[in-house]
DNA sequence: GCGCCCCATTGATCTAGATCAAGCCGGTGC
DNA sequence: GCACCGGCTTGATCTAGATCAATGGGGCGC
């Protein structure tokens, strides 16, 4: 059968560019517009563009950072290990960099990154990359603002879990995914129920149940796909909150200093 | 009956030098060492000195930040609120800056601040602020140190929450309070129960329940006071983890730019 | 002295969500 | 065709920790 959200996606997809060297894929990053080309360059020239497959791990808890990795494809989990038990810390999407907080001080990853589904990354030497942000002001400014995002992103899940149900959470998750899209075009989960329950810090079980729960508040859940019957039971039960479930976009600060 | 901890603690409270300018109070500042002296000025040109009493809100869930805060003595709470449901995110020491995420990207606070004990505070106009971050590499280097510090912390309570039963928090949170002291003086706790409890992200009942058991394990707790009998079997049944346990310190950056 | 308030403890109960344990369904290999 | 495997659902059970409730006890005002 025909499928037009997954042709969009798969589209989208196609249309995507990808960057054939790390200079590219710098020169594309919208968060590093204000970085003069001169530093980008010297940036590229301690780089190297990776394509890594699902399932790797690109570091190791408590390993010290040989590089700064920036995502520019895929989708990362990084994930705190105790032994065998593994829990989500929060899921990197592109264009991101990969725990820059451990990058810049020198200090061991606190988490464990696994590529989920394939990543495309520019891999750059730690101490060019801490040397380019420590002699480059407009850098050190765009590094800042992408850890801003992070610490913004990582308040907010902390706060999706502490201060909602199991219920509300994977209400909120759906509310978010229909924004915006035509009602009654039947939507997709972008995502395995496996990862979107553990995103929201829940088994699959419990994900599974509060789904086939949300048919009382007007949806219609086939197999990965929700249709909404009608919108009201479901926004009247949770109310979507901006200072949890509105995205966190990576702001460029201009530089003034030149 | 004298209690030699509360003595060097209220010894310390009165050496700590209590800066009477903002101006003092910057240059003071360890991780801003690396700043200007031009800088500094310019910064407290724009900047009050406040001491706020506890209990106080500093600001609001949702609001767009006005000021800076620097916190430069006491303690904050951050605090996620929704209705009359209150969570803590984390407490914040000195000396270090009130989410300066929010600050720097003009977007709403995602927590309410609350003084606890009493707070002394530098408070900068925002506009200012950002003005110096953007136009002061030094500075941007400072604030980013800071910031990193800030996400790794919440890293690692997130997984402190996540890896660990209630009982591990516990004797984790006495262990690295007794690190480094001598076995056999007795060890206050800083803080009211109620207080630890919810840094611990438990209830009071909860943590006075976890407190009492931890007799099993070589200590004995006579209210506020924890004495070590035998430090090997809470040792041998919790170990502490540097990626969880260990403190965060805020690793100012050289500025190479000139 | 008494009463009050706040904090802590302790016990009893409750419950959200995890875990355990079958089945089921749709694809893929042979 | 059949077997197998990975992801999903569904039901039954378990349990860590919260919540509710009662008591105690120290500090403080008066």
């Amino acid at each position: 059968m025909p499928d037009p959200i997954a042709d969009a996606q798969s589209a989208l997809d196609r249309t995507a560019h990808v960057p054939s060297t790390a200079r590219e894929a710098l020169g594309h990053t919208p968060w590093l517009r204000f970085v003069s080309e001169r530093t980008l360059d010297r940036l590229a020239e301690q780089a190297m563009l990776h394509r890594v497959p699902s399932g790797s791990v690109l570091f190791e808890q408590s390993e010290i950072p040989s590089f700064a990795q920036l995502l520019i494809g895929g989708c990362v989990e990084l994930i705190a290990a105790d032994g065998t038990n593994e829990q989500l810390i929060e899921t990197v999407n592109s264009i991101d960099l990969l725990l820059p907080a451990a990058v810049l001080t020198r200090q061991p990853y606190l988490a464990r990154a696994r590529v989920v589904g394939e990543a495309h990354l520019v891999v750059i030497h730690a101490n060019g990359f801490r040397d380019a942000v420590t002699s480059d002001h407009a850098l050190c400014l765009a590094v800042l603002s992408c850890q801003a995002a992070q610490f913004r992103r990582q308040v907010k899940l902390a706060k999706n879990l502490k201060l909602r149900s199991v219920e509300t959470r994977v209400g909120c998750y759906l509310l978010n995914l229909l924004e915006g899209t035509d009602l009654h075009t039947p939507v997709r989960l972008p995502l395995e129920k496996q990862r979107i329950a553990w995103q929201l810090g829940m088994s699959r079980e419990t994900f599974s149940r509060a789904l086939a729960a949300m048919t009382r508040y007007g949806l219609r859940i086939e197999g990965d796909t929700i249709e909404v019957i009608d919108p009201e039971p479901l926004r009247a039960h949770v109310r979507l909150d901006p200072l949890i479930d509105s995205p966190e976009p990576i702001l460029p600060l201009p530089s003034t200093s030149d």
